[in-house]
DNA sequence: TTGACATGCAACCAAATAGTTGCCTATAAG
DNA sequence: CTTATAGGCAACTATTTGGTTGCATGTCAA
């Protein structure tokens, strides 16, 4: 759990254009930032920007092809926050579901 | 789903002194204003400005009781936020496990 | 009624944020 | 080699944010 920092996470998360970033990558895996840009009412500078904080939280992991920056998105930090912060809020009504989840987990080998 | 605002949960959340007001109240519910700011190194006035961001995100409502106003957590947004949001990023691990969620949910009635 | 206590409201300030523009570097292609 | 393309870096700006101080309001208790 080396690098993990919620709070970089929560902030990243705290702005819209770079929710949509991950939900433009999320659709399709490894854009490179000039396809990322494509549609957005904001220069590519912007976009590097934000996709930079997003690198900066864990977020999304970067791939150099040649010139081309490839951009993936990274669900573990995502999912590190569901398990020790949000699943809090539902554990009353979720407490017997946490252990058979684990256990699909464990299951499944991933 | 009314007043439900994905956008000013996010950016409540995004605040590491709001998070520790709801850990706060996570631990005991229903706390006053004057209650929360012991031991913070903050104002009263600061406190309060997070618990109205907090209470316009929905995530703390509030209840007058004389001159004490009581704060609540509410677990919603940030169930809403895990359903239509972070478990998108875990779906091909915990697709089978959802359903069985909404059942669970329908069964014990809240 | 008077004083203490719990909270609200408003003005103000410093720092962080989201965005811009302009220019530089590196790789690919003709 | 030259040119177009993909991206990085830095300076600057406006707005938002997190915090402060000072004062006003409303409620409980003596």
């Amino acid at each position: 759990m080396i690098g993990m920092n919620d709070d970089a996470v929560f902030r990243a998360l705290a702005d819209a254009s770079r929710r949509q970033l991950l939900d433009r990558l999320y659709d399709q895996n490894g854009q490179t930032l000039g396809e990322l840009c494509q549609g957005l009412e904001m220069t590519r500078q912007a976009v590097a920007k934000h996709l930079a904080i997003l690198e900066e939280a864990n977020l999304v992991s970067v791939q150099w092809q040649g010139r081309e920056k490839l951009h993936f998105i990274n669900p573990v930090p995502i999912n590190h926050i569901a398990e020790r912060w949000i699943n809090k809020f539902e554990r009353r009504q979720l407490s017997a579901l946490s252990a058979l989840k684990k256990a699909l987990e464990g299951d499944s080998g991933q």
